[in-house]
DNA sequence: TTGAAAGCGCTAACAT
DNA sequence: ATGTTAGCGCTTTCAA
């Protein structure tokens, strides 16, 4: 910085100010500062920084897997909404495995961030309250809870009803649902309530359902091919809904249903945001997205 | 720190080599003081530590698109070698835009990690050279002519020229390749070079076509389900092989062919370690990763 | 716009 | 195992 002050022939303290971008520094000077910085190849030290200004401008992201493009969706979401608080992501992931993910959290939180977001947690809700005691933090995609954490949801049961309500009306009587894996026993519910018949594997399918709700993206895709290999057309013979936002969606043209996820992330962004310019103080918020249902090929009216 | 010091009756040094995880303090004082940090909720400071020390522990990886698998896998391989070195990893990303990407590229900088991996990265080369200047780079998924930058990548010319090779001993001669979207140019050259006539659309794959060789994940998926709608049965009427690790490729058991992106993964990161630990003098390395065909049930003998 | 001074929380080197 | 002493690169405050 000294040396980027003489080159500018500034002080340190001008040197300061413009690296962070104040206001009040006349453009003369500061672009004198800008090009000496650009040619000594200067960057600030994020570490000396937030040590010294006792905030660092991070905001840290747990994302569940990076395998599930759902949290690649939040992201995005959050990602659009970071811009307004004037902080930068930055990404861990536990990879699937809560024991990783503690440590990931823990490691987010060594680096003093301004704020947190945990996407899909599936740490225990005690760690995120704890976590809560320290830092801002925000939820996406689970609901916590606790008295200081703003959590952002989709509504599974509302999806589940919606899709139904659909292929209802589409004039279809006998709707399976294909769950394979582990899935929130709020969707499991969910579909218990609707009445549906559930099986766990995509070779189960029922010959009599001329609908399948689908629990899951790689779901949908399993449930999709199964049932072309088998004969039967889709959606002539087969409705299908995938609840979820399925990798390549838009190619296959597979009608789907569930909260928009960017909307979960840019919710929970702007959550944080004011979290951390209010204080921890402030009450914390539920949000709770609507699903939306996404008609494309994959749906049509039952044949008679 | 301070404070923990005092509640465990030891000194402030002690507590230092202590949270460092130094060997040569004795099991009762390391534990009197581990305990007296969680009573009181403490946790080191990554800032000050990394200001203090010169080095952060902490590897920052730049991700091209989270909504790529590819990119998963490639992050489940660093994972996996990180250990090896004491790091922790950080992830950062550009959502495919190169603009964006550049930016994340400086926010990691910014933090003085102790190494980047850059991940199919769109960044010009000019910027990546620039940062290894600065710090140990390591990059996974292309090519990079710079004199201090190790580059781990996969062969897509041996791809493609090992998925036609198979698909000819299947006795398969006419074979189109599905091309979606923007490709390296190599694997393009590398389609042509095999004499593979191109389409960019599922639905243009011609009648004649016994076999298709689809680029990308959901390409893949695109053209399986193409296909399928069009009354092809797959492997029956036409095989296909899929470059790339398509998500779900197990459930929908899809014949694969690409270099294993996890194994790329691990590669760059020892890499990465090696330079971390011999400083950036060393001969930067150059790793091809042959790649692997998994056949799977989209692949049959032609029908005569 | 400048200069000086204090300090952020920690590590490292040293002598004890 | 302990104290002590510097100092990492920056921000902040204050007076000039």
């Amino acid at each position: 910085m000294e040396d980027v002050a003489a080159r500018a022939g500034v002080s340190r303290a001008l040197v300061s100010l413009v690296m962070r971008g104040s206001p009040k520094v006349g453009r003369e000077r500061r672009e004198a500062v800008l090009e000496a910085a650009r040619e000594l190849g200067y960057r600030p030290n994020m570490m000396a920084r937030g040590l010294a200004a006792g905030r660092t401008g991070i905001v840290g992201v747990l994302l569940a897997d990076l395998h599930d493009p759902w949290c690649a969706a939040v992201h995005d979401g959050l990602a659009d909404e970071a811009p307004r608080g004037d902080v930068r992501l930055l990404v861990s992931t536990g990879r699937g495995r809560p024991a990783r993910e503690s440590a990931a959290l823990d490691d987010l939180l060594d680096l003093r961030p301004d704020g947190v977001v945990l996407v899909g947690p599936r740490v225990p809700a005690a760690d995120i309250d704890r976590a809560a005691a320290g830092c801002p933090v925000a939820v996406a995609g689970r609901s916590v809870r606790s008295g200081r954490v703003d959590c952002v949801t989709g509504d599974d049961a509302a999806a589940v009803a919606h899709a139904v309500e659909q292929l209802k009306a589409l004039g279809h009587r006998v709707i399976a649902c294909l769950d394979v894996g582990p899935r929130p026993s709020s969707l499991r519910r969910a579909c218990e309530a609707a009445g549906l018949t559930t099986v766990a594997g995509a070779d189960e399918l029922p010959a009599s359902a001329t609908a399948v709700l689908a629990l899951g993206d790689t779901t949908g895709t399993a449930a999709l091919t199964a049932l072309l290999r088998a004969g039967r057309r889709v959606p002539e013979d087969v409705s299908l809904v995938v609840h979820g936002d399925p990798p390549g969606a838009l190619s296959a043209q597979v009608t789907t249903v569930a909260a928009p996820a960017a909307e979960l992330g840019r919710l929970a962004m702007a959550a944080l945001l004011d979290r951390i310019r209010d204080g921890v103080s402030a009450e914390p918020r539920r949000v709770t997205v609507p699903p939306r249902l996404d008609e494309r090929a994959t749906t049509a009216p039952v044949r008679r």
